[in-house]
RNA sequence: CGGGGCGUGGCGCAGCCCGGUAGCGCGCCUGCUUUGGGAGCAGGAUGUCGGAGGUUCAAAUCCUCUCGCCCCGACCA
């Protein structure tokens, strides 16, 4: 391929509006265009990338027997009314209605639509186990589309979506893409995490998310090195470290207008972790106070988990339910529903006295609140100790690009997507399903690969294999011998781009800096004379000298040693 | 949805407070020179200053409304 045949316009400025590396890094590369929020374009580099990614993932879906379906993205309501999502699914959804009238929707996801040719095609025990997968857009009205094409509106996700007669062959599914997509990434080359996570609003029983680490990711994980246990935070469990308690004897103390953890902890002084952390919050059944350790955070996904949706609680509603005002209330002498993290459960501490202007000193969950719900609720900090092995957890912050989902019968149940098994009894079929986002796997390629010049891409997904670059078009010599090695290497199956451009040398290699080919091969005037090119890694800067008639070979031996 | 910021040639920005008829850098076009890390000189094109309304002799600038985009948070199948 010719560089000035090819549309790529390169900026030399990021635009203002990017935050992200890998956004910034795009838009300058000429890799994508944004029209509207969360709305991209891809430009012809983009797609190239989009491709390969695209590709592994087919060859690794095929290679565990799936095969390519495709479902349409305008979807009648019907189906997500008979799951329920219809109503459930709120702002998200792009809803409208065709000529006629009728409700429809574009799919946001697929385990209806799939679900619901299940239902029509699937009769016997005999026709499962079936995994069918399909790359397809989906449309979400993200409340807040961010940093470039990491979280958009419209965007292309590979989902898969398993169908076994039994839980049995629902866990063969579940590990075939288990490790499919440990795969996948690998070959994409990308670092990852593969992480114990929350099913949400997914339902079913156990899921898993495959993490890149990025900074400019949206979520946290939680890390074992020792053991290997990983988790989103969201469920990630760990013991934070003991104190050491002071021998307190159980007694009111005088903290006048010290409300906060940090207040009291200067007032008093006394380290956060002697605290009790007191927090009303509003649930659909009533107050419920959550308590957690003072130097802890409250993790409002796990405390949605035990008391279901709730908010703070406002000032007038805590004086409602305790009968004193923020600052002050505790564990003790009320009789409103407690949640309190287990680390409480041993040693004493300090805590709201439930009496303005006071704490009480002492306090032991034993003695004082011993009618509290135990359960897990504070958010894994690093260095809190593994709950398998007590070694120290780490966090890493991480780019979300797939998960895998145990739906069970949610969908089929609902959906009539039933078989008939051995026995001629009429069954659900038991589901999984599960996602990848292309787009996130090139992001957080760049966010993982890239330097203060631009992009460095993996071999495996660079939108070309190899960029020659004649340094002076001009020089016939030189452009002879980049036709040479462009046609040669083309003619050998790899990715050649010639940068055919009439520019100055410092143009041309800031565009090739930008655009992050892992391999360069420099054809200049001055090297010719001793009858030698350059061979440049973009990854380490490394260059070679060599022969003019051996960089042909050399540079396949790299590729396909690279490769392997 | 709450909080904050920003909309001025293709891109990045100044001008706005204190109203007087729009400017800088890059890019683009032409010519000459230059040619191994985003060249130099000369000439040139490109703006309803996001939109609507208002105040005023006069609005990019002041006021009101509105649309869009970004960031933080909430939310996220």
């Amino acid at each position: 391929m010719r560089y000035s045949r090819m549309f790529i316009p390169t900026l030399k400025e990021a635009p203002s509006d990017a935050e992200a590396v890998s956004h910034k890094l795009m838009v300058r590369a000429g890799f994508v265009r944004q029209i509207a929020a969360g709305l991209y374009i891809y430009l012809p580099l983009g797609i190239r990338v989009m491709e390969k990614i695209n590709r592994i993932i087919r060859e690794e879906m095929n290679a565990i027997g799936g095969q390519e379906v495709t479902m349409p993205v305008l979807n009648p309501a019907e189906v997500w009314q008979q799951t329920g999502r219809w109503d459930a699914i709120g702002d998200e959804m792009f809803r409208l209605k065709d000529r006629g009238g009728r409700d429809m929707c574009l799919a946001m996801t697929h385990e209806e639509t799939m679900t619901w040719l299940a239902a029509h095609d699937i009769r016997s025990y005999r026709e499962l186990p079936q995994i069918w997968y399909q790359l397809q857009t989906k449309l979400r009205d993200e409340a807040r589309p961010k940093s470039g094409v990491l979280r958009t509106r419209e965007f292309t996700m590979k989902d898969s979506y398993s169908f076994d007669k039994d839980n049995e062959g629902l866990d063969r599914s579940y590990e075939l893409h288990l490790e499919a997509y440990k795969k996948i990434y690998s070959r994409c080359g990308i670092k990852f995490h593969v992480v114990q996570s929350d099913t949400g609003m997914m339902g079913g029983s156990m899921a898993h998310e495959y993490m890149a680490p990025s900074p400019a990711g949206e979520d946290d994980v939680a890390l074992c090195d020792a053991c290997g246990y990983s988790a989103n935070t969201e469920l990630a469990l760990s013991n934070p470290k003991k104190p050491a308690f002071p021998d307190w004897q159980f007694e009111e103390v005088a903290t006048p207008e010290k409300r906060t953890i940090d207040e009291v902890t200067r007032f008093l002084k006394v380290t956060p972790d002697l605290l009790i952390k007191s927090i009303l919050v509003m649930s659909e059944q009533g107050p419920v106070l959550a308590l957690v350790r003072g130097d802890q955070t409250l993790h409002e996904k796990k405390l949605s988990k035990l008391i279901g949706p709730h908010r703070p609680a406002q000032k007038d509603e805590v004086k409602a339910a305790l009968g004193v005002p923020a600052g002050f209330i505790g564990p003790m002498g009320h009789t409103v529903r407690k949640i309190a993290d287990p680390c409480l459960k041993d040693g004493s501490y300090l805590a709201g006295a439930n009496k303005e202007g006071f704490h009480v000193k002492g306090v032991t969950a034993e003695k004082h609140f011993n009618d509290a719900e135990f359960s897990d609720i504070h958010t894994a900090q690093a260095g809190d100790a593994c709950v398998h092995c007590g070694q120290p957890l780490r966090i890493e912050r991480v780019i979300e690009i797939g998960n895998i989902f145990k739906l069970g019968t949610k969908y089929s149940a609902p959906l009539k997507a039933n078989y008939l098994d051995e026995q001629g009894n009429e069954k659900p079929i038991v589901m999984g399903s599960y996602g990848i986002g292309p787009a996130r796997i090139a992001a957080a390629a760049i966010e993982q690969g890239n330097d203060e010049n631009g992009m460095i891409w993996p071999l495996a997904i660079a939108p070309f294999h190899l960029l020659v670059v004649p340094v002076n078009v001009k020089h016939q010599e030189s452009m002879d011998i980049a036709e040479e090695y462009h046609t040669a290497l083309e003619e050998k199956g790899f990715e050649v781009l010639l940068d055919d451009r009439d520019e100055r040398a410092g143009v041309k290699f800031k565009d090739a800096d930008l655009l992050g080919i892992p391999w360069r091969i420099i054809i200049g005037e001055k090297n010719l004379k001793d009858g030698l090119v350059e061979i440049k890694a973009r990854r380490t800067g490394a260059v070679e000298k060599v022969k003019v008639g051996d960089a042909v070979d050399l540079i396949m031996k790299k590729l396909v040693m690279e490769n392997a």
